[in-house]
DNA sequence: TAAAAATACTCCATAGGTATTTTAT
DNA sequence: ATAAAATACCTATGGAGTATTTTTA
């Protein structure tokens, strides 16, 4: 199965073309990135660079392999970001923190989430609960 | 790090919105997917469930990271279907076969690459050679 | 009390390390 | 003689398994 840190270690290979200074770049040994080429041509069934002399070069094979590798890359941190985003937008989040005793505001609550309410109450002197605005 | 044998599982799990019944689909023990869950709520540092009493529900978080992911999954299949069909179009390729000893044919194609000829003449009594038409 | 998820542990597969070999400049 | 990749071998981390506990409907 193909995985996400032998796309990582794939792409900056397929972009220097060579081994060495990829490994060095990528803080990784030399061989390890010889295996996890290795492991990718089996999976994908192809050969991805081809080996000139004591050099790689990236084959055709390999620039569509970088194409969609670029791509998911590119999902993976969209996905980060837009979840750090929504969680950060704190103007669509409201506070409501109260002391446990007062009823005053309890009961309109509890009609928003009546068991996390009744829990929170028994467990915190003051509590407070979060509401996402959409 | 994410990976994408992660990814796969969540898909499922997010999709039945049960662990149990994705454990039975997924042929992986329900611990294992409980344990991967925390791994990529850890790694994105939010919730993607909701836990609701024995149930779980996918919450934005999680309708956020499984739009990605199912764009990821995308891309390798695409990668895949690309890769396998740029190798299967035989007719954009030309094979040549001739004999080591007929210098007949050979000077042109020493041409095209001359480390690859002169060594396939050496080894092989037959040779063939590949060329990709672009 | 049954059904779900979470936790605790154990084990093994494999990613990555070091040392060395092979190959070509 | 040097520089690159490949191979061989070893180790340790973490993914997945079994057994159990916790939680709630």
């Amino acid at each position: 199965m193909v995985d996400i840190q032998q796309l990582r270690h794939f792409k900056v290979i397929a972009e220097l073309e060579h081994m060495t200074r990829a490994s060095e770049r990528l803080l990784v040994a030399q061989p390890a990135l010889s295996k996890t080429i290795r492991l990718l041509e089996e999976e994908f069934q192809v050969k991805l660079f081809d080996r000139l002399g004591k050099n790689i070069h990236l084959n055709e094979n390999g620039r569509i392999l970088l194409k969609y590798t670029n791509q998911i890359m590119d999902n993976l941190d969209d996905a980060k970001k837009e979840i750090l985003e929504y969680n950060n937008q704190q103007n669509n989040v409201v506070t409501i923190t109260m002391q446990a005793a007062s009823k005053l505001n309890t009961y309109p609550v509890v009609g928003y989430n009546s068991e996390q309410v009744l829990k929170e109450r028994e467990e915190n002197p003051y509590y407070s609960l979060k509401f996402n605005l959409m």
